[in-house]
DNA sequence: CGCGACGTTGATTTGCCTCAACGATTGTGG
DNA sequence: CCACAATCGTTGAGGCAAATCAACGTCGCG
C-alpha cells in the first residue's frame, strides 16, 4: 500500500481510484535514506526523482572555488531531482543528499512516462505540482533581488520552521546566499 | 488558422491533428499590444497567460522603495503570466507590460481549463513547458549564488543575445541585480 | 578522551550602492 | 520640422553591506 503522505499529494490535486493507486505503486520503489547518503552525484545523469515521505533532503551545485550553493530543500511531502538532467537525461550538475534518516519513494524517468500512458490523470498532477514548484522557485528569485539579507532570513524562518532546529545554519546561510559568519552575526543583532 | 510560431511550440512537445488545432484556435484570442502598453497590473487577477509571437513583454514587481525588479523576459516563443495569481485567482503581485510592439495570444484560466478537458494532450504540453521555466528559473538562483555581476552580465548577453540591442540597457541590469550604473561601470571595464 | 565540525567574534577589504552632475538620444507638442 | 523635456547612459566621490581571513570556544561523535 502507498503511504498515506504520498496519496494525500495526490488526492490534493487528482481523484484516483483504487486501482490506479495499485498501479502507481508499482512503479514506484520505498527507500530508506541515512543521513549524509547520497540519492545523486553531479556528472551522473538524473534517472529519478524522490518524493519525500519523512527527514530532508537537499539539492546543491559546487562552483568553481568549491563552494556549496543550496539551491533546495524537500522536507516530507515534496519532491526533488535534478530536473534538468531529469527531462533532458543529461549530465547532473547538481548533487543530492539527505540532512537527515529519510524515508522516500523512489520514481525513475522510465516509469513516470510510462505512468503518463497507464494513468492520464498523472500528467495533471505532475503539471500542477511543477507549477506550484516554479511559483516558489520564481519568489526565491524575486526575494534575492528585493530584501536584504536579513530579510531574507527571517523569510526564511517562516517559511521552513521546521528546519531551523533540524539542520546547521551554515547550510540555512548556502541557501539564503550569504556567509556563515555573516548569518551568525545578523543573528545576533538582535534574537 | 493558428500562427506557425504556437504550432511549432506545440509539435515540439506533443501531435496535435487539425481538428485539435482548430478546437485550441477557437480558444485563443489573437491581439497586437503596443510598447508601455499594460497585460496586468499588480492587485489585479491574471485571468490570462500570453504566448508571444513577436515582439517582448516583461514581468516585474514593485518593492516598498518604488524599485521596479524584472522578473521574466518574454520574447517570441514565451508564455508569460502572474503564475501565482493565474493558478490561485489570487490578487497578483506583478505587472506585465509590452517593451516592444508586440503580438500575442491570449489563453485565459477557463479556457485553459475547459482546453485540458478537450484536447488532454494539452496537459502533457504545459507540463513540458512549466518543467522547462522551472529548469530555467532554478538556474537563475544559481547564477546568483555562484557568478558575480559581471558575469551575470556577461551570461545575459549570450542568453538572450536578441534582447541586448532592442531594449534599455537599464532593464538588464534590473534583470541581472545590479543598479544600472553599476552595470554601466561593468562594462566600461573592456571592451 | 580527542578530533573535527560548527558557531561566534573581530579586523580588514571589496563589490556594489547612492547621490550628483553631465552629454547624448529620443520623443513629443506646437 | 524644430524646440524643449524626458529618458538614458556615463562618470566620479563617498558610503555601506557583505565577504574574507583569522582566532577561539563548544559540542557531538568516533
Amino acid at each position: 500500500m502507498l503511504n498515506k503522505i504520498l496519496i494525500d499529494s495526490f488526492s490534493k490535486h487528482i481523484h484516483l481510484d483504487i486501482n490506479e493507486e495499485e498501479i502507481i505503486e508499482q512503479h514506484l520503489v520505498y527507500k530508506k535514506i541515512k543521513k549524509r547518503q547520497y540519492f545523486l552525484h553531479e556528472h551522473q545523469t538524473a534517472q529519478n526523482s524522490a518524493f519525500v515521505i519523512s527527514g530532508c533532503l537537499r539539492s546543491y551545485s559546487i562552483d568553481e572555488n568549491g563552494s556549496e550553493h543550496i539551491l533546495q530543500f524537500a522536507p516530507e511531502k515534496w519532491w526533488i531531482t535534478d530536473m534538468h538532467s531529469f527531462i533532458s537525461q543529461g549530465a547532473s550538475r547538481l548533487n543530492i543528499d539527505a540532512l537527515l534518516d529519510s524515508e522516500i519513494y523512489i520514481l525513475s524517468r522510465e516509469h513516470q512516462n510510462k505512468l503518463f500512458d497507464l494513468v492520464p490523470k498523472l500528467e495533471r498532477y505532475f503539471r500542477i505540482i511543477t507549477e506550484k514548484a516554479l511559483v516558489s522557485s520564481r519568489q526565491r528569485v524575486l526575494d534575492t533581488l528585493e530584501l536584504t539579507a536579513k530579510e531574507r532570513y527571517t523569510k526564511f524562518c517562516n517559511v521552513y520552521p521546521g528546519l531551523i532546529n533540524s539542520i546547521p545554519q551554515k547550510l540555512i546561510a548556502s541557501y539564503i546566499g550569504v556567509t556563515p559568519e555573516f548569518l551568525s552575526k545578523l543573528r545576533a543583532e538582535q534574537f
